[in-house]
DNA sequence: TCTGGGGTCCTAGGACCC
DNA sequence: TCTGGGGTCCTAGGACCC
């Protein structure tokens, strides 16, 4: 019997974060759109339109404010908390049209069709015209035996600009040349680093590295380049992953809204920040021994740089808000010099193990049930008034590290206060 | 004036053990 | 004079992803 044949889709939201904000306001269909990164520093997503008049990825926006008022840019700043309502309604969606799927990133999955279908394009299709019509968003979608040359198919899905919005790999007798026509950079897997090694080799484009003999890939670009050789030779070596684990470590930092030098200032940002660190922790329900605190000058301005973390380790596993703070405020103290303009500081929560499997010390000084009480009774608050309703002291009021948001538009599916308004 | 944030996996090398 | 060797575990850092 011959082996079943893989078959993997790969779903891509377009220009996923502009999609979101005209679904909103439909007037800018047709116009360029942007939407800054955090304190509306960098651009992170454009339309077609913006991308047309060449506004790159990741520049900063004070660059080219020229160029954005030149051409009457619509400028967002990020909201995440309806790109992640709307990205939730999109995989539930597609979660429809396979038994495994897997959520690869906030605009994107794979989902596996082995086995599944016959019609790969009208199948693609389907998936497509019916997130759009439910979801409001448009998608592309790339269709292949493995994961690798699903990506490559998704990019020539959107590049080629198709009607139909999909692109079946599968059985392509243009195969080498669509592979042809891929620079390795471009390759799933492949970063500068790598593509500057292969370019060096003659190794320039997706074909070139399939025909690779893949001892040699393995010797200089280790076990993942061997991979993605077999990979772009149609020999799956990642599946579809269904069952995302607890995440591993939990970050939470920021750039301030302006550059803070006093002791406070930067405590009540970075316990703020502690803070979230730990309700996402309670949220997937985990306890962590280990914390890093980190926090560091303006890279990119001229004076004195300082940039260093602390790492501590507690006494017991936990994922108390109060004792996240404590050593936070701790490491905070052997970390702070006076004098430097600080940009920026977070803590990462480090070595997440589940809950309940909970290691007790010896001699463990905490009340963990009175605890236990109150960060239930804060986190439910929260959750139901918002989020910094309940605050710690420590965390202060002013918010002087407050990002910088001028563009942001309304939580229209999030928050009750900000639902679309439609006057008839 | 203004330059994002949050992850994963792999590997080399040090610490430690017998 | 001659100064083991092999295994495991952990960590920091590199490379990649969105």
């Amino acid at each position: 019997m011959l082996p079943k044949k893989n078959l993997f889709a790969l779903v891509d939201c377009n220009n996923f974060y502009v999609s979101c904000e005209r679904f909103f306001s439909p007037k800018l269909e047709g116009k360029p759109v942007v939407v800054l990164s955090n304190n509306d520093g960098c651009i992170i997503a454009r339309s077609e339109e913006a991308k047309q008049i060449g506004i790159k990825m990741g520049v900063p926006a004070f660059e080219i404010t020229s160029l954005l008022e030149k051409n009457d840019v619509a400028i967002f700043s990020t909201n995440y908390a309806l790109y992640g309502d709307l990205s939730q309604r999109v995989m539930s969606v597609l979660s429809q049209f396979t038994p495994s799927l897997e959520i690869y990133s906030i605009d994107e999955a794979f989902l596996d069709l082995s086995g599944l279908i016959t019609n790969t394009t009208k199948y693609g299709t389907e998936i497509a015209k019916t997130v759009k019509q439910w979801v409001g968003i448009p998608v592309s979608i790339g269709i292949a035996p493995t994961k690798t040359l699903a990506k490559i198919a998704n990019h020539v899905a959107k590049n080629e600009k198709l009607s139909t919005q999909v692109y079946d790999l599968n059985n392509e007798d243009k195969f080498n040349t669509v592979l042809e026509s891929v620079p390795v950079l471009n390759i799933w897997g492949i970063g500068e680093a790598y593509a500057g090694f292969l370019y060096k080799h003659g190794i320039n484009n997706a074909n070139d590295l399939k025909n690779c003999n893949e001892k040699w890939i393995r010797k200089h670009l280790g076990v993942v380049g061997e991979r993605t050789v077999f990979e772009l030779r149609g020999v799956s070596c990642y599946p579809v992953d269904n069952n995302p684990q607890e995440k591993k470590d939990i970050c939470f930092s920021r750039s301030y809204g302006k550059v803070l030098e006093k002791y406070d200032d930067i405590e009540q940002a970075t316990t703020s920040f502690a803070v979230y660190a730990a309700e996402k922790m309670r949220h997937q329900k985990s306890v962590a021994s280990a914390i890093t605190v980190f926090v560091m000058t303006n890279r990119f301005a001229k004076g004195p740089q300082y940039v260093n973390g602390v790492t501590i380790n507690m006494p017991v596993a936990t994922n108390h808000t109060s004792e996240i703070i404590h050593y936070t405020v701790i490491a905070l103290k052997k970390l702070y010099r006076k004098g430097y303009k600080y940009k920026k500081s977070g803590i990462i929560i480090k070595d997440l193990q589940p809950e309940g499997q909970l290691q007790c010390a010896l001699w463990d000084e905490q009340d963990r049930e009175r605890q236990q009480k109150i960060t239930s009774i804060i986190d439910a608050t929260n959750a139901k008034m918002g989020r910094g309703k309940l605050k710690y002291a420590i965390q202060g009021s002013k918010r002087s590290w407050k990002l910088r948001q001028e563009k942001l538009s309304p939580k229209y599916t999030t928050n009750w206060d900000e639902l679309l308004d439609i006057k008839i």
